[in-house]
DNA sequence: CTTGACTTTGGAGTAGACTCCAGGGTTTAT
DNA sequence: ATAAACCCTGGAGTCTACTCCAAAGTCAAG
């Protein structure tokens, strides 16, 4: 189960890493051909191998994913990289600064959705309010004020 | 304030819908033939009529779409409806529960997402910091907890 | 040395979420 | 009253992100 050949220098093979990751063999080789995860070296018959880097790239790969960027986006956010001595530096910030603009909006969003969420969960069972009815869209409208000032 | 049961004064028809929400009718049409957003009404022609309700509801589901839910889960989304005076109410309770802690999740996630590309954007051209490099990768490890500790 | 788990490539198939017709009927502005 | 603009249905096509082979090479244990 362990490994033990001590110079192997922790690099993995694929079905190892598709277990630390918790994807498939097949979803690595995907994202490989797409260019968002290459293995950082290949042994003598051929074999992917992957370091510690490539462990944290599709942990980011995936952590992205699940928040709905799109395999695209996330390519680009990994392509992000500042050099400061090169020219190409002030349109990077600006690329990065939408980038968390974006970011920004989707918190937002999920911030919306948990309070609606929370309302919808309040006005169940616990409240004394004279609710007796609630779906998440009366919920999103009551909004912020109008109901429950209750807070955590 | 109290709205009646006939809300008819303003319906639109489905190509107006489309230019409300920002997407096309055939989007509409599909998210209907998927249970997502029903017409509350179609006239002597057969076309179909929304009110300021189904506004209100493509807007959610597209807010929530933009945040990485498919369209399956913004059903169930939808679908969680709360009745006070009902024995289903605790099994409701605890689906929003669940739901809420994903979104909870997804806010985290982006919020690490965020800070990585703060970082990034700092490191850009602004700081003092002997940063001549950085990608988001290194962005991220440089964050919360400086390592990820490897478990083997 | 054999067995079985693992890996390779390439290519086909699938689910989700649209997107785009074709061939018709309806509404509206001039 | 007629053309432009809108709407209808049904079905086919597209794109993304996998997922599942098949055929063959590699490796570790017994």
């Amino acid at each position: 189960m362990v490994s033990n050949g001590s110079e192997c220098r922790r690099l993995v093979k694929i079905g190892t890493l598709a277990q630390l990751a918790g994807v498939s063999t097949d979803t690595l080789r995907f994202y490989e051909k797409n260019g968002l995860l290459a293995p950082c070296s290949r042994n003598a018959a051929g074999y992917r191998l992957y370091s510690a880097r490539e462990v944290q790239r599709i942990r980011f790969i995936l952590s992205a994913k699940s928040v709905g960027f799109t395999l695209k986006e996330i390519h680009e956010l990994l392509a992000l990289e500042v050099r400061r001595e090169q020219a190409s530096c002030e349109d990077v910030k600006q690329l990065v600064d939408e980038k968390i603009s974006v970011v920004r909006q989707r918190i937002a969003e999920l911030q919306r959705i948990q309070g609606s969420l929370q309302i919808l969960s309040d006005a169940c069972c616990g409240g004394d309010e004279p609710a007796s009815h609630c779906t998440i869209l009366e919920a999103l409208n009551a909004g912020p004020d109008e109901r429950l000032a209750t807070e955590e």
